[in-house]
RNA sequence: GCCCCCAUCGUCUAUCGGUUAGGACACAUGGUUUUCAUCCAUGGAAGAGCGGUCCGACUCCGCUUGGGGGUGCCA
């Protein structure tokens, strides 16, 4: 056990964004590390955009990562008496005072002007604090000017409240995103304004796109719920994520929780933006999904299958038959059941570029229905019989006197029994769908 | 403008003064195979620039350039 105590503290604001989340990941990671204790806090103050739905969708995409928080959830709003309990000490022991502001407001241009409470910076000498990943960091006192701590309405502002907070739950490490570290040399102060002791702090990098822009909605998704919908895993988001910014030491990269865990430490954590990846993502669901155990894949597999209204079943073989061949060639689970559906529907779909490479050539037709006849000739119809037919037909002469080779055979019965060039081995194919069904598309397909 | 921070292959990164600068993704080629995927092999690919310090710098220091963040009665 360890006395480390660390937060995660959005505001809802409508979705979860990645970069926002990695900052949770962080500190989840960091806490179950040092066995700590990890928090959540719901930053809810700006009331209009804190809704249930926001609420809930951070609490989703927490759940769905598996970061699980070891005390009851935290609302600021709930917080309120103390945020202006401590103005009131802040302004009696004169670290803030009030004063007539005069503010334009950005979005309408109005220009307003009321008291407000300032909380007062140091006229000299430095601020420093360590940054747990960055180093030292320090700022001139003169580089600092005095902040709004509570608004003319009334209410207290970002500053005041993330701070009293921290205080009130007791957070010994501030594990943040990296736009946060000028607040830092604000939020220090008023730690030791109010007498409590400093936490440590330690700023992530940003996660930023392909151009090193900051990551947005723009650059494909951006928020957990996309990741989910897009048939993302979870596990492979998560080790995706802490890989950002984070590296073992070793050549390590598809690492299991466990091990995430017990690797994590926050001074390996670099300090410059990391790009997005998408492709790397796509690569580590794609390893995530083939490591699956097979029952767990199967189950996925199913209530996609339910979903698309197709039968629980494939047609010519069973499910658990089905599973080796479709997992190893799914990437994201969106995939499915859509790379493996002509084998649950009577009527498939022919992609017409196939048709048009493969069926479309002179003799492919009479071949196909040479094939229908003898396929249903054949004493047993297995992968290795279909093979040994094939094989000898393609060894045959062509009209040009050469072997007609398996391409040329193969690819056409693919296309009529499946409606696409790609999927599992042909042979291993035609056993699944079974002989009945291979004979009819082949005949079918002569009408394509 | 001012303040803070950052800088290794296209991308994510390893390296904490001495290495043929390693790995992964992506890409290319070859092998396996009927396709796709997998798997295996191979290849191209990096220390932003200029000065210092040092016997010796990717590594330490400075400057330049480039990038990011901040500069709200947002969080």
């Amino acid at each position: 056990m360890s006395s480390v105590r660390v937060r995660f503290a959005p505001s809802p604001t409508g979705s979860v964004h990645i970069g926002n989340i990695r900052a949770a990941v962080f500190n989840w990671l960091y806490a179950r590390h040092v066995g700590g204790k990890f928090l959540l806090r719901i930053e809810d103050t700006d009331l209009a955009r804190s809704t249930k739905e926001a609420i809930d969708k951070v609490l989703d995409a927490m759940a769905w990562l598996g970061l699980d928080y070891d005390e009851p959830v935290v609302y600021q709003t709930h917080n309120a008496a103390d945020h202006l309990a401590a103005v009131e000490r802040l302004l009696s022991s004169g670290a803030a005072y009030k004063a007539v502001k005069e503010s334009v407001d950005p979005a309408t241009g109005e220009k307003k002007s009321g008291e407000v409470v300032l909380f007062r910076m140091p006229k000299e000498g430095v601020v420093e604090y360590t940054d747990l990943v960055k180093g030292k960091m320090r700022k001139k006192a003169e580089d600092t000017q005095d902040f709004v701590i509570v608004r003319s309405d009334g209410s207290p502002v970002f500053h005041i409240a993330n701070v009293v907070d921290d205080i009130k739950q007791g957070v010994t490490h501030i594990i943040r995103g990296d736009d946060h570290v000028e607040n830092t040399f604000k939020h220090i102060q008023i730690f030791q304004a109010l007498g409590a002791p400093v936490p440590q702090y330690a700023h992530l990098p940003m996660i930023v796109n392909a151009q090193g822009k900051p990551y947005s909605k723009r650059d494909g998704a951006a928020f957990v719920g996309e990741f989910k919908e897009q048939g993302y895993l979870p596990e492979a988001l998560f080790n995706f994520l802490v890989l950002l910014g984070w590296a073992p030491g070793d050549d390590r990269e598809v690492m299991s929780r466990d091990e995430l865990v017990e690797a994590f430490s926050l001074d390996r954590v670099k300090s410059s933006p990391a790009r997005f990846d998408l492709k790397k993502l796509l690569w580590m669901n794609g390893e995530y999904i083939a490591r699956q155990p097979a029952d767990v894949f199967k189950a996925e597999l199913s209530s996609r299958l339910a979903a698309a209204g197709l039968p629980a079943e494939p047609l010519g073989c069973t499910l658990d038959e089905l599973v080796p061949p479709v997992q190893i060639r799914t990437k994201t689970l969106s995939d499915l059941p859509g790379n493996c559906e002509y084998f649950f529907k009577e009527r498939i779909d022919y992609d017409p570029a196939a048709v048009e490479k493969r069926l479309h050539k002179p003799g492919a037709k009479e071949r196909l229905l040479a094939f229908a006849d003898a396929f249903a000739a054949l004493p047993d119809f297995t992968v290795e019989s279909t093979e040994a037919l094939v094989r000898a037909e393609a060894d045959k002469a062509g009209p040009d006197g050469k072997p007609v080779g398996m391409g040329a055979l193969v690819h056409p019965i693919r296309v009529a029994v499946s409606g696409r060039t790609e999927g599992p081995g042909l042979f291993e194919m035609l056993a699944l769908l079974g002989r009945d069904r291979v004979v009819r598309r082949l005949r079918a397909a002569v009408a394509l």
